[in-house]
DNA sequence: GATCTAGACTAACTACCGTTCGGCAGATAT
DNA sequence: ATATCTGCCGAACGGTAGTTAGTCTAGATC
């Protein structure tokens, strides 16, 4: 944190959002909205050598590992070139800042879980229980959540000690995710799928923070993740005390 | 990080212990072991003006705080020293580096948790069921926790961040709580209060974890800690799913 | 009253941080 | 073949990090 002191960011950001040099920055940003361009160009780079976006992918990859294990300001830019076999002065091609490949890599994060939650949810029948839904939304979220374990756990672990300003821009996302789950939640209480004598906010932060946790010591090496899903679903649902009726 | 580069630390570190200068080091440590030395000094100082070990334990509140906001490598000597109403250099009387600070942090973490978890449990009645056993450490863990925020959630936060040397220092002291658990979840299991048919290492590092994030979404303002602490108790015990008979 | 000492301050050192910018090789398009 | 662009390098810049050393001051001790 050398140039951007936590105590006057709007100066370095300011500075950021208005410098001349659109280049880089419409660079990183072009590229991933507008496949316009020239579809030739990128195919044949394709063909001959390294895959395109290779480089900005490396530097996300090692980036999340690294932001996962030493933090946001314990890790330099110059950790995370080397990681990627380049110079650290060449990330700026592809990102605006460190900041930027922050929301890059947190987004990523929350994407691959969203992504697993409304796909299982979506797979679902018409008529599946809230529960089946719940259950669904787990597997999901765990499965988001462990499969991308350095973009999830780098989101986990740090988000609560980033720069305001990379804060503020992701609370949103998360605030919708949240949202999500409080709905699936509400119903499911409507539903009588839920107990009635607990806050449902209590309820909902217990659960995802519970689930979160679960990548700070997961061991795909100990079984296979749909046993794993299976068994912290079963907690969740019914707790750890034995259960008066098993099914099984 | 500046002097102290994670690609080579053996060089500092060993500086650091092999310094000649004795007068901090000791400084830090004997003032902890040895009451001795000159009672009527401190008892004179502490009807002087400030408590004594004022500053030290300033540095500590503080640097706990920092620690959990910004990360380790986040907070600077600097910031914490402006909070503890010192300069930087001071800080040096009182601790031997950066990394000598955390560890105090992280030890007095753990310790408020240790603490409250095993007088609850003594202060049971001996043939207190296995249920109440677990329930009075999920409650002992929880009040460590949540009274001792800034220490714990630092510990939470920023242990997977932590250089080696001082994350090898504490494996030990984190084993040892998670023995504490182990045992009594061994013996609840051999007695039958806990289900049988998942692995009990997923048991306590499910609980655990779930516990352990309470800290970062706890609220002290939206109702008690008791009651807070007793709707957890019940999510644990029995889950989230609406009780086949309740009690209540 | 002289001496000692605990505890803080000041000022500096060096290493390293994020970031900038001119240049350069190779592929592409004209 | 020439001009253009992509992606990266190399070297630097100002600023800040942890840390050190020397100095000062107010109270305790004799």
């Amino acid at each position: 944190m050398a140039r951007a002191p936590r105590s006057d960011p709007p100066t370095r950001q300011r500075k950021a959002a208005a410098k001349p040099v659109a280049r880089r920055i419409s660079r990183s940003s072009a590229h991933r909205t507008s496949p316009a361009k020239s579809k030739s160009t990128l195919a044949a780079k394709a063909l001959a050598g390294a895959a395109p976006e290779a480089t900005r992918d490396q530097i996300l990859t090692h980036a999340a590992r690294l932001f996962r294990h030493h933090g946001y300001a314990g890790t330099t830019l110059r950790q995370i070139a080397e990681a990627a076999n380049i110079k650290a002065g060449s990330i700026y091609y592809h990102f605006g800042s460190k900041d930027e490949i922050l929301g890059v890599v947190l987004d990523a994060g929350i994407d691959a879980v969203m992504t697993a939650v409304t796909s299982r949810i979506a797979a679902l029948p018409a008529n599946a229980s809230y529960r089946d839904r719940i259950a669904a939304a787990i597997d999901g979220h765990l499965y988001g959540l462990l499969h991308h374990g350095d973009f999830t756990s780098a989101n986990i672990r740090i988000y609560g000690q980033i720069p305001p300003a990379a804060k503020a821009k992701h609370r949103l996302v998360r605030r919708n995710y949240a949202q999500y789950w409080d709905d699936l939640l509400q119903a499911a209480l409507a539903a009588g799928a839920l107990r009635k004598d607990t806050n449902l906010a209590v309820i909902r932060l217990f659960l995802i923070g519970a689930l979160n946790w679960t990548v700070e010591w997961y061991n795909p090496n100990r079984g296979s993740f749909k046993t794993f899903s299976a068994q912290i679903t079963d907690i969740v649902f019914d707790g750890i005390a034995p259960r008066a009726r098993a099914r099984a």
